[in-house]
RNA sequence: GCGGGAGUAGCCCAACUGGCAAGAGGCGCCUGCCUCAGAAGCAGGUUGUUGUGAGUUCGAAUCUCACCUCCCGUACCA
């Protein structure tokens, strides 16, 4: 069957180039990069006899004069060719036999080789050994040229199957004198290598490069793991290809006027079992005629992906209206590239790597003006809870069939104690918390709140509702103060401006909350406002602005709650709509100043002098300290400094 | 195996670029107030070898190295 294919492989280099320069989680990058694969070295090429050659691809070329076999993957083309007729029958049933493996099943015994000789013999290009040539399923025939020099000397997979098949071994970097294991991988000087001998790895690599240039051999190579991205499929829904194909074979893409090219209404859109999409049964939407010149031609059949609408929903998002463009070209350069784009880690590779391919594209044809569509990319962490079985390997029981006696999860059943696994919430696993029962029990900006409140948003959390109680406390006593209960007035409030203790108060909240409003720390922004409820506790009459700007930072945590509040303090319009407040630098000082007195790193005395106070004035009054001075007297001072706002440093010999 | 992240109080977690006798907040626990009593509330109190060992530094939870444990990813990728 013929497929469309993108081929996101010539941006691999940019791909993961472009990775460096973006703030993203280092893990989610490095899943990237894995993804792409690059490796670097040559491919080199083996001739077998005067008629046939194969190449392979090598990351250490340095090792040449160490390949004492070759291997083929058992798929590989020239196999057949090559095999002797002595060797035919075990060849073929080794085919067979790998063609019936399952992955699974390959991967599962990765310490045992298996594999068989071919009888056929290559010429390694170095020094015109003849060298075995086997097929072996370690080899795989998608990745690199399918094709392997093997090296045991320096290599473990063809160590243990040189091993395994008594094959000979030759080191061609020697090994450090207390080295005791199998291949060398690490790096030393080349051993039994002609030219190379006594070259270290990275000088001997380039060494045998250039010399398989000169020698026509081979040459240096990158390859990547990625591979193009088959991008067609055979179903109705999808955005059809907007290619015609003629009679006499040519593809013409439909032309611009004719676009967007619509899929026909239809009875059945489902699968034909033929292979074909459901759209070839189409006769009157696939038969049409090319505009250009009116000759019959044929609808390409095939839809796309549902990545076609997912790898650029987000430029949509920035002109969602314009019938002209997919953006305005004004706009796109306005909003992109995002900003912070939330997400799980499960797009880590797909969607991720897809839609910044496609960017890519779009920016090479000038149509988007940044290389990268996510500058910041920030991925939630998961509510992780406990799930019980029996025992390992056996089926999940529900969180009801077991109780906690002692802290140890118990199995009501049997008597017997639970095996346990905090994991991913998961239907399968039994292990999901409702959260209607919460909203039921605490409501809804509760739940939000603890949520927020938990940890950091891109952390991990086991689920523990212990904590509930705490910013239901919170929220309880944030609506005491200010709604008042039956049995408790809500706190009298004056329109007269926060002063002294109060003033610092609000605006330290106010800093501290917006600063970790910007980095995402809601859990820490949360206790803030718990601070700052706190000190307006101690407060009659409460001052108006304090309570304002308290419910207009607590509306993105507790949004029915804050609204509510709002609106019985007489707010005007909606809390999350009021302006965000701002703080007074001025605010944030003190009259005074608390300054520890380090004698060698310890602290050894407290000091709280004027804000204003001159450093020498502040160091005499630390020297003064009773403790301080004693820590000073018959010692050399060596150094002393102060840290304004924080502390005074003095280092003694 | 390789790569990434984490390890701070009984528990969840803070600690800005190394700098306040290790602490913001919450849970739990204890005491007192309030109450007929409980719940709720209020006031106060409570605990440490910052995973282990070394190094750098006047000074390390923070930086470096080694090791341990847990989580995530990946795996015959030549």
């Amino acid at each position: 069957m013929r497929q469309w294919l993108l081929k996101i492989t010539e941006y691999a280099e940019r791909l993961l180039a472009d990775l460096e320069g973006l703030d993203w989680p280092e893990h989610l990058k490095q899943m990237q990069r894995e993804w792409i694969g690059r490796s670097e070295g040559a491919d080199v090429r083996f001739p077998v006899g005067d008629d046939h050659e194969f190449t392979v691809f090598t990351t250490r070329p340095d090792t040449l004069f160490g390949a004492t076999f070759c291997v083929l993957a058992p798929e590989h083309p020239l196999v057949a060719a090559i095999t002797t007729d002595a060797q035919r029958a075990d060849v073929e049933a080794y085919i067979e036999k790998t063609a019936r493996r399952s992955e699974r099943d390959r991967m599962a015994d990765i310490k045992t080789k298996s594999g068989v000789f071919t009888g056929a013999y290559a010429t390694n290009p170095v020094d015109g050994r003849q060298v075995p040539i086997w097929i072996a399923d370690y080899v795989l025939i998608t990745y690199g040229s399918g094709a392997i020099m093997a090296v045991p000397g320096q290599d473990q997979r063809d160590w243990d199957f040189a091993k395994a098949f008594d094959l000979p071994i030759i080191r061609t970097v020697q090994p450090p004198e207390d080295f005791d294991g199998e291949a060398f991988e690490g790096d030393g000087p080349a051993v039994n290598s002609g030219f190379l001998d006594g070259m270290e790895v990275t000088e001997a690599k380039a060494a045998m490069i250039a010399w398989l240039e000169e020698q026509g051999r081979g040459e240096g190579r990158v390859t990547y793991r990625l591979r193009d991205w088959l991008f067609s499929r055979q179903r109705y829904w999808g955005e059809p290809f907007p290619i015609l194909h003629r009679e006499n074979g040519d593809l013409v893409p439909v032309a611009d006027a004719e676009l967007p090219v619509r899929l026909p209404e239809v009875e059945s859109y489902k699968p034909t079992g033929t292979g074909e999409s459901p759209l070839a049964a189409v006769a009157d939407w696939v038969e049409t005629t090319d505009p250009s010149d009116g000759a019959r031609a044929l609808r390409e059949t095939n839809t796309m992906p549902q990545w076609a609408g997912s790898c650029w929903y987000y430029l949509r998002f920035v002109d969602p209206h314009n019938t002209q463009a997919f953006c305005d070209p004004e706009k796109e350069k306005q909003w992109l590239p995002v900003d912070v784009y939330v997400g799980g880690v499960e797009h880590a590779v797909l969607h991720l790597l897809y839609a910044r391919f496609w960017h890519k594209v779009l920016f090479d044809l000038g149509l988007v003006s940044t290389p990268e569509p996510f500058q910041r990319l920030v991925n939630q962490g998961m509510i992780l809870c406990p799930s019980y079985r029996e025992a390992e390997n056996t089926p999940y029981l529900r969180i009801d069939d077991v109780e906690i006696r002692d802290g140890t999860p118990i199995v009501k059943a049997t008597g017997k104690p639970a095996y346990s696994v905090v994991e991913k919430m998961s239907k399968s696993k039994k292990n999901v918390i409702n959260p209607d029962e919460i909203i039921q029990e605490y409501g809804a900006d509760t739940l939000r709140l603890y949520i927020l409140f938990m940890g950091p948003p891109d952390a991990d959390k086991l689920w523990d509702r212990s904590g509930i109680q705490g910013v239901y406390r919170f929220l309880n006593k944030a609506w005491r103060m200010l709604c008042g209960t039956d049995r408790h007035p809500a706190s009298e409030l004056t329109d007269a401006p926060a002063e002294g203790e109060a003033r610092h108060a609000l605006h330290t909240a106010i800093a501290g909350t917006t600063a970790d409003m910007e980095s995402l720390a809601y859990n820490t922004a949360i206790s803030k406002l718990m601070v700052l409820l706190n000190a307006m506790g101690d407060l009659d009459p409460l001052p108006r602005e304090m309570a304002t700007a308290f419910l207009s930072m607590l509306a993105p945590f507790a949004p029915h709650a804050a609204e509510a509040m709002w609106e019985t303090l007489g707010g005007e319009g909606f809390a999350s709509l009021a302006p965000w407040p701002t703080h007074d630098e001025s605010a944030l000082q003190t009259a005074t100043e608390d300054y520890a007195v380090q004698v060698n790193g310890k602290v050894r005395g407290k000091l709280t002098v004027a804000a204003d106070a001159p450093d020498e004035a502040i160091l005499t009054a630390a020297k003064a300290l009773p403790n301080v001075s004693e820590h000073l007297t018959g010692h050399t001072l060596v150094k002393e400094m102060v840290v304004r706002g924080r502390l005074v440093v003095l280092a003694v010999k």
